[in-house]
DNA sequence: TCACTTTTTTACCATTTGGTAAAGACACGA
DNA sequence: TCGTGTCTTTACCAAATGGTAAAAAAGTGA
C-alpha cells in the first residue's frame, strides 16, 4: 500500500514547485521543462561517493538488508546529506542497477557474429570471469536483486536483456546450423555461462573455504572453463 | 554491538530458573541438565508451520529483509505466538540453516566410488538439479545466507561441507587417475555442478523471462547438462 | 566584500520491527 | 469438574530506520 504511493509519487512528483532558492539539489525530475544543470564537481564527487558506498553495502546486505546509516557511514557522510544527493534509499538503489545493466550486457554485446564461434564463446566466458573477479559487488547486487525475484529490475530484463538474449542465441544458433560448433540448446549454453561465471563472485564465501588460495582458485576457474566450454562447442 | 550481546545470551543464557509454569516453552537450551520433553503434536505442527512460513519468507527477502510480522501471517499465527515456539528471528534462522545442510550434503553423500564415474557424476547433476527444481526455496535461502557473506553458516561450511568436499574430490581425482573419465580440476567440477544446477533456481526470476515456458526450460537444462557434463567427462 | 546559491549539520519525527509481560483460553488427567 | 500445565492473544515497548525541516556553513561570482 505505502509501497504503491511511493510508486506513485515517484512516477509523477511533479507537480511540485522549486521556488524556494534551498531545500532539494535534484530538479525535482521535472521531466518537461529545464532540465538539471551541470552537476558541480563536489556534486559529481559526493554522488559517486554515495553510488560506491551504497553498491558495497546493497551488494553485500540486500536492498532490505542496507540501512542509509550504513551507506552513509561508508560514504563518510550524514545521512541527511547523502538525501540532499539522492531522492531516498529506493533511488539510490535504482541508479545502481540502471547503471549495472549497461554493464551488465556490454560483454554479451562484443560477441561478433563474424568471428570465429568458438573464439568468439570462449573469448565471452573469459570476459565474465574477469568481470565476476574484478566486479564481484556489481554481481552480488545483480544476484541479490534476481533472487529476491527482480522487483526493482523486471522491466530491465524484459526491455533490455531478453532482445539481446534472443539476438545472441540466434547468432550461436546459426554458428550451429553451420557446422562450425558443436549443436548444444544455446539458451542454456547462456545459462551456463552465466551461471559458473557468476559463480565465483556470488559463491565467493563459499569457494573461499573449500579453495582458500583465491590465485589457484582463480587460474584453476580460468583454465576449467576454457575446457569445459571447448569440449561442449568442439564439433 | 548489540548483535555481539544476543550472541554471547544464546550461549549462555542458562543462569536463568524457570520456577513458573508460565512462560517460555523451549528449555533456555539448559545444555547441562534436563532435556527438553516429548514435543507435543501441537507443538510439532506449529513449529513445522513455521519453519516452512519462515523458509518461504527468508528465502525470498534474505535474513534481514524478513520481518517476524511476514513470517507469522504466512504462518498463520501472531508474532508473540511465534516467539513462544521460537526464542527470536535468528533462531528460526539457523534452524532452517541447520536442517538445509542436511538436504544439501545428501545428494553429494550418495556419489559411490565404485559405481560408473560418469554415471555417478551425471546422477549427481541431475539430483542436484531435481532439487533445484523441487527445493527452490531451500537454495535461495542457502543462495542467501552465501551471499551475505555466510555470516550464520560459517562453521557449517568448515566443518560439515569441507571435509565432504575435499573426500569427494579425492574420490573424482582417483577415477581420474585411473582414467575412466577425462582429467578436469574436481574442484570446480564440483563448483559448475552447483553453479549450473542452482542457478535455475536462484536466477528464475530471470529464466522466466528469457525462457517462459518452465517445462521446456527444465527438460532443455536437464538435456543441456547431461551434453555438457558428458562431453567433459568422456576421456 | 557582499549577496546569493550550494552543501552540510543539527534536531527531530513517524513507522517499523524484534521482542516482552501478563492475562486469557484451552486441553486433559484425576 | 477442578486444577495444572500448554498454548494464544492483547497490549505494550525500546531501538532502529527512512525521512524531513530548518538553520548554519561554505562556496562563488560580481
Amino acid at each position: 500500500m505505502r509501497e504503491m504511493l511511493k510508486h506513485a509519487d515517484a512516477a509523477q512528483m511533479h507537480a511540485q514547485n522549486m521556488n524556494k532558492p534551498s531545500g532539494r539539489l535534484f530538479a525535482v525530475t521535472d521531466s518537461a521543462s529545464a532540465k538539471t544543470k551541470a552537476p558541480s564537481r563536489i556534486q559529481q564527487r559526493n554522488r559517486s561517493v554515495i553510488l560506491d558506498a551504497a553498491l558495497e553495502v546493497f551488494s553485500s546486505e540486500g536492498y532490505r538488508g542496507a540501512t542509509l546509516d550504513q551507506i552513509a557511514k561508508q560514504a563518510g557522510l550524514s545521512k541527511p546529506n547523502i538525501l540532499y544527493y539522492f531522492n531516498g534509499k529506493e533511488e539510490i538503489h535504482v541508479t545502481l542497477l540502471n547503471q549495472l545493466m549497461t554493464t551488465w550486457l556490454d560483454p554479451l554485446k562484443e560477441m561478433n557474429p563474424n568471428g570465429d564461434p568458438i573464439k568468439e564463446i570462449i573469448a565471452y566466458v573469459h570476459r565474465k570471469l574477469d568481470m565476476a573477479i574484478e566486479l564481484p559487488r556489481e554481481s552480488r547486487l545483480f544476484a541479490n536483486e534476481i533472487l529476491q525475484g527482480a522487483p526493482r529490475m523486471g522491466p530491465h530484463l524484459t526491455a533490455g536483456l531478453k532482445p539481446l538474449f534472443d539476438e545472441q542465441a540466434a547468432v550461436i544458433t546459426r554458428w550451429m546450423d553451420s557446422g562450425k560448433i558443436a549443436r548444444s540448446d544455446p539458451a542454456h549454453l547462456l545459462f551456463s555461462i552465466w551461471a559458473t561465471t557468476q559463480h565465483y563472485a556470488d559463491f565467493a564465501a563459499q569457494a573461499e573455504v573449500l579453495l582458500p588460495d583465491s590465485n589457484a582458485r582463480e587460474q584453476g576457474a580460468r583454465v576449467f572453463l576454457d575446457q569445459i566450454f571447448t569440449k561442449l562447442l568442439t564439433p
